[in-house]
DNA sequence: GCGACAG
DNA sequence: ATCTTGTCGC
């Protein structure tokens, strides 16, 4: 498939620019989708050489067999900055993709990250939604935007949930935890706004970050995150895809 | 004003 | 992201 995209940033300032201009293109909802395949995408890096390995695994959802795996060797052009991570991420990513060679693209691509939940709504999973045009969004594995960082100042030696959900009486400014459910999820939101959900994928492990990219709606995208983790915390798209960037980035090094 | 801050 | 083995628990 072809990923057409502008010429990647080189420093800070031209990145903000193209974020705050693609911005306007992304559609933070979209129909109910009966996805069949799901694409989940990941980068390794060497930070001693500033070499790196992208990698894209498709998997059918209803078996989650894999159905393709590509990857890439490439260079690091990008620092990592807080909200721009796709800067550093996107140019390896969209090449790796490009050489799907599958019949018909992904029906979603499940992103590394934050989609909206992000400092100006752009995170990465929004940004490739934009430039593939496919519905995409977000799985993140720690807190960035919203949702505390599980350090409160209650002196509880923690290890029950307090009766979270809708305790009508103070004003939540915090956003609650989710139930300790498989399924259990709490908004995450910011001064009131939607941004995504604190989603619990295993019974008493620690929740993920799910947000909107583009061309979905938050329900559906718990409902492939859900689908995704049958067995473990993070989805067996973004589980895949690491194994196979992170191995193939190991055997790189050693041939070397 | 001083931190914190997806991967 | 990455440095890293075993180990406690269901």
């Amino acid at each position: 498939m072809k990923v057409p995209h502008d010429p990647w940033p080189t420093d800070e300032a031209e990145a903000l620019r193209q974020q705050l201009a693609l911005r306007e293109r992304v559609e933070p909802t979209g129909p109910p989708l009966a996805a069949r395949t799901a694409a989940g995408l990941d980068v390794s890096y060497d930070d001693e050489t500033g070499e790196a390995v992208a990698a894209v695994v498709v998997l059918d959802l209803a078996t989650l067999a894999v159905v393709e795996a590509v990857s890439l060797a490439g260079h690091v052009t990008f620092p990592y900055v807080p909200g721009l991570l796709a800067f550093r991420e996107l140019p390896l990513l969209v090449d790796a993709l490009e050489r799907l060679h599958g019949r018909t693209p992904p029906d979603v691509l499940v992103c590394d990250g934050y989609g909206l939940a992000h400092p100006r709504r752009f995170g990465l999973a929004c940004h490739l939604g934009v430039l593939t045009g496919l519905p995409t969004f977000g799985v993140a594995k720690t807190p960035f935007i919203g949702a505390g960082g599980e350090s409160s100042a209650s002196p509880h030696p923690e290890g029950h949930d307090l009766p979270e959900g809708h305790n009508d009486e103070p004003p939540a400014k915090r956003t609650p935890r989710p139930g300790p459910g498989r399924g259990d999820w709490s908004p995450l939101t910011e001064d009131g706004e939607v941004l995504g959900r604190v989603v619990r994928t295993q019974p008493k492990v620690k929740p993920v970050f799910v947000s909107v990219g583009h061309r979905i709606d938050l329900d559906t995208a718990t409902a492939i995150t859900l689908a995704l983790t049958p067995r473990f915390r993070l989805p067996e798209t973004t589980r895949r895809a690491d194994q196979f960037s992170r191995r193939l980035l190991r055997a790189r090094r050693a041939a070397r």
